[in-house]
DNA sequence: TTTAGCAATCTACCCTTTCGAGTGCTAACA
DNA sequence: TGTTAGCACTCGAAAGGGTAGATTGCTAAA
């Protein structure tokens, strides 16, 4: 559906004054900010018309216009400029990650910390090893008398196990270590199911250790899954989530990490934008962007932004480029070069 | 300040009913379920007394009555009885940690999981090791080119780091750990600054990784501090924060994990009940109860519910012994016997 | 094609009234 | 002295009504 010039820029001042102020948008409100060049009238004309092509509604006869999910989506998809962010901005969300980070939990909990507190909503970041994640050491460690520690390294980072499960002297440990590595180096986490029966000969011997691992690579679809969510409570500014279900909805949505999980991981598109998500229940609600990031070329984890459908798009994609931009040059994952 | 019998049914009345309703309590509600035996004009003297003793207040002249702060701590400090669970609330609690815990963080979040649901407010569990943990032992490994894992292994569980400032070959590695070994183990982890001036002769050698190691250790009040919040969604279906304030003032403390620490970290009681945390900002709306556990002998870290004034002190109570001691039961973190 | 003018519509706000719940007080009773 | 019935009083919550203001859609003229 074509829309003339002057209904583009019609549709993107309501958009934007709806993004800032929250309340419905009037003929009057156009023609002072935006158009000054027409008159109310026929800014109200083209009101009806894109009224008519479903773009915009009203709350009420004598109230002014509100985008619906549609016209959202027109906005994000052709009408909206994705803004640079300006030095500053770009080095305060820099600031943030040059602390010292100890571990991927604090390196995600950071990076949503500051998602969250730069564009006001809730944030969630996520990192997953894949199945396509290609094994490059194994260590294993005894700790103590009881616990064995358990290291398997892949180019998508590494993955680490306390287990008590394993009895084995230090020198077993040590040989089972070797042979190990020589039966799974170079395999992809994927293939793990089909290395169950690579057990012969002198492998034999370490059954018990050989089982272990593959157990712990194996059958899970939260392998090495970690994911922070912060912000939460930036919701509670935004008129739209006065209403008790929509808040109960979206809170509920954003404790539930499982299925939060489900939404955020679609590697396969840089930045995803999914707007007032068509009907599921706990969606259809918010917006949801999200902007994969990669180590070593593979797309390993997301870093997102839920908020109301009254969203700043174009200022959130930015921030969450740079910021999965950050992650990727920072190394925080131990993958390899 | 003494009170007769009656006076303390009374009271128990009041807040009972105001757990379970939410709303003021009238004279004739307690009549019609708690003391049938006297008329409601009877009871209304009893309960002007008690306002009087600050125990109850009133909403407004023509409204029932609701306890103070001081009348839930009056309650919870001399009337309430914890009633023990039953063999199935208990192993409905029990039951959570059948599943396959794979690290700390999956527990923590699971302990938390639990509560929330057995209690319906939000919980938060927190674990981490105290100054006064003795190094058990370190090993030191090589994952990658560039990656170093350092394990430290303590009574009270094991730091873990992997970190990029050491470069060292696998040989210089194991001698260097066995140096570190012999210095440290023993030693409790408050005491590595101290231990900084030990790097003396064959040590000399090795000083970059004891540096790393002292660094890990040393000047972090948040050693492998962990925490899990969960359930905060079911704060919303409480009346008393509809009030805008209150619920970001909750929600937004919840979020703060660094100050929620603070509130939690008190190992010296067994059992912590605050009520309307005294007129500090963001307590004065909420209650805490917390319940410290034990790993050998230590207590490291306390498991805990936040929610309305108007919380069942009882179940909760009896929820989080019930939750600590499965967590010292199970032996999840990794301390020895 | 644009615009001025205008009646129509609807909410948000305020004021008033009513209704009912629950109290405190008084006086009588055991 | 402790208990209770009776009653006037208070106050909030809900319902009704009226006004002001914002914004529209339509009509007719420029």
């Amino acid at each position: 559906m074509k829309l003339s010039d002057r209904k583009k820029k019609i549709l993107s001042a309501v958009v934007d004054e709806s993004i800032s102020r929250g309340e419905p948008i009037s003929s009057k409100d156009i023609q002072e900010k935006y158009l000054s060049e027409y008159s109310p009238a026929t800014i109200r004309n083209e009101l009806m018309a894109l009224e008519e092509m479903g773009f915009l509604s009203q709350p009420h006869t004598s109230a002014g216009r509100v985008p619906t999910v549609e016209g959202y989506k027109k906005y994000v998809d052709e009408l909206m400029t994705i803004k640079r962010l300006s030095k500053k901005e770009a080095d305060l969300l820099k600031d943030g990650f040059n602390e010292r980070l100890l571990n991927l939990n604090d390196v995600l909990k950071k990076a949503a910390k500051t998602i969250s507190s730069a564009t006001n909503y809730a944030s969630v970041v996520y990192y997953g090893i894949t199945p396509s994640a290609v094994i490059e050491n194994i260590v294993l460690v005894k700790l103590t008398e009881k616990q064995t520690l358990v290291v398997v390294v892949t180019d998508q980072g590494s993955i680490k196990e306390e287990t008590n499960s394993i009895s084995a002297s230090e020198d077993e440990l040590l040989s089972a270590n070797k042979i190990l590595l020589n039966v799974l180096r170079g395999r992809k986490i994927g293939e793990m199911n089909e290395c169950r029966n690579l057990v012969t000969g002198e492998l034999l011997r370490y059954k018990t250790i050989f089982d272990c691992i593959i157990e712990l690579l194996t059958e899970r679809d939260d392998l090495a899954r970690n994911m922070a969510v912060e912000g939460k409570d930036n919701l509670l500014s935004y008129p739209e989530f006065q209403d008790q279900n929509k808040l109960k909805n979206t809170m509920h949505l954003l404790e539930r990490q499982d299925d939060l999980y489900k939404v955020m991981s679609d590697p396969n598109v840089e930045v995803s934008v999914r707007i007032g998500g068509d009907d599921e229940d706990d969606l259809k609600d918010v917006s949801i962007v999200t902007a994969t990031y990669k180590v070593n070329g593979k797309p390993i984890g997301s870093a997102g932004v839920v908020g109301p459908v009254r969203m700043d798009y174009s200022k959130v994609v930015s921030i969450l480029k740079n910021v999965t931009k950050l992650l990727e040059e920072n190394d925080f994952f131990g993958g390899n070069t």
